[in-house]
DNA sequence: CGAGGGGTCAACCGATCGGTTGACCCTCGT
DNA sequence: ACGAGGGTCAACCGATCGGTTGACCCCTCG
């Protein structure tokens, strides 16, 4: 593959990561490969997005799920749109999770890669120095499920109707949804006839078993 | 804080996480602990019970996320049950929820301890050490939410209960419900009405909501 | 043996939901 | 300028849900 060549300089990496052991073990994982340098570490989307300001890291390694406050996606958002002095680094996700919500999000978000922590650590190793050089890495799961998306444009919510459905989770009935919101009530059925199309079920209850598992909701 | 004791053995670890990325950090991590000696990893439930028979580890470090087979909690089962000829090894569950079901499923499957992954290097290694002479460890999050749970005993769903949740978040409505657990439509409401109060909710939707929450159903 | 918890069932009521059709008004992008 | 998509609203219907009360059975535990 990649022959080791000692004169490229090693990939300046930032970690971000909310679990402080998962981080830990990610440091001495990638402490073994002689080609990448940790140059920091981050465990949440703000520390993440300052750092990567301030040491102009050739990549940063992302989880999605930063705990309490903005998100992996949020992060990388605000990282990859930064016109700094320098490039902007390639941001790498790196996470648990592959519904569709995560990627689509995660690639909208400009993520240069989407891998899944079940990968093999030489992958991530690679799929690191691809990252430094802005190629794209995705574990089998998420590229199968980015190309059945591209053939069959699965039914992505609108705004107004996730906002249906977050207050649906709450277990609002119409009436309490369409003042919640300032709508009719007739508005929030129309709304929520849609959902239920585009997510595949017939009633309030089903609707939200599905968007909690496709994780469309925090 | 514990005195490096050249005198006695390392503490003999079974790693169970079905993340690879995860697993192989953690074995880094912890291979920088002269006193812990990694003799085995598992990527399954079932592994880790097979590797739990035949290396007899000191203690076994669980996650309770573990993809598709058994999950952590069954096999935390198993080990802990096994009258093997060596005695059965101590169960130290490391994971990233901290909801009550999972804890309270966790503890009563015979864990010796519940850690956090956002939880300490240091705080592990000594939990490990706690853990291998039977000395129970808990995060701080999961030791207040036992000390909550001793002091108001939050409402617990029994197995029928369970039952008719699942199906509940399939969508179903009460008739359907009822066939599917072939009882009568009355009583599904009868438990829907004792769901709702331990839940504290008063829909259907809301009940599937606090369900997924707190990671009542599959 | 009595008490209590869990599971089952019935009948009733009003309120709500689910589904449908048709319509209007925006704001985009071709 | 026109169409398409998104958001809003209305009126109607039958079916279902949510809540209540009361009851019976079985098992376990003190």
């Amino acid at each position: 593959m990649t022959p080791p060549t000692s004169a490229t300089p090693p990939v300046r990496l930032l970690v971000c990561d909310d679990h402080i052991v998962v981080r830990a073990g990610l440091l001495a994982l990638l402490g073994s490969a002689p080609d990448i340098e940790v140059v920091g570490e981050a465990g949440t989307g703000e520390e993440a997005i300052a750092l990567a300001a301030k040491l102009a890291p050739d990549v940063v390694l992302m989880d999605l799920q930063l705990g309490e406050g903005m998100d992996g996606v949020e992060a990388t958002r605000h990282i990859t749109a930064s016109q700094a002095p320098a490039p902007a680094p390639h941001v790498l996700v790196l996470t648990t999770y592959d519904t569709d919500a995560d990627i689509t999000r995660a690639i909208e978000a400009g993520a240069t890669g989407y891998l899944l922590k079940a990968e093999r650590p030489e992958e991530l190793f690679a799929a690191i120095h691809a990252a430094a050089q802005g190629r794209t890495t995705l574990s089998p799961p998420v590229a199968s499920r980015v190309m059945a998306r591209m053939r069959k444009p699965l039914p992505t919510l609108t705004d107004r109707e996730l906002d249906i459905l977050a207050q649906l989770s709450r277990g609002l009935g119409n009436r309490d949804i369409a003042r919640a919101l300032f709508i009719s009530e007739a508005t929030v059925k129309t709304h929520l006839g849609r959902i239920y199309d585009k997510l595949g079920v017939d009633t309030r209850a089903g609707a939200v078993s599905v968007a909690k598992e496709q994780r469309l909701l925090p």
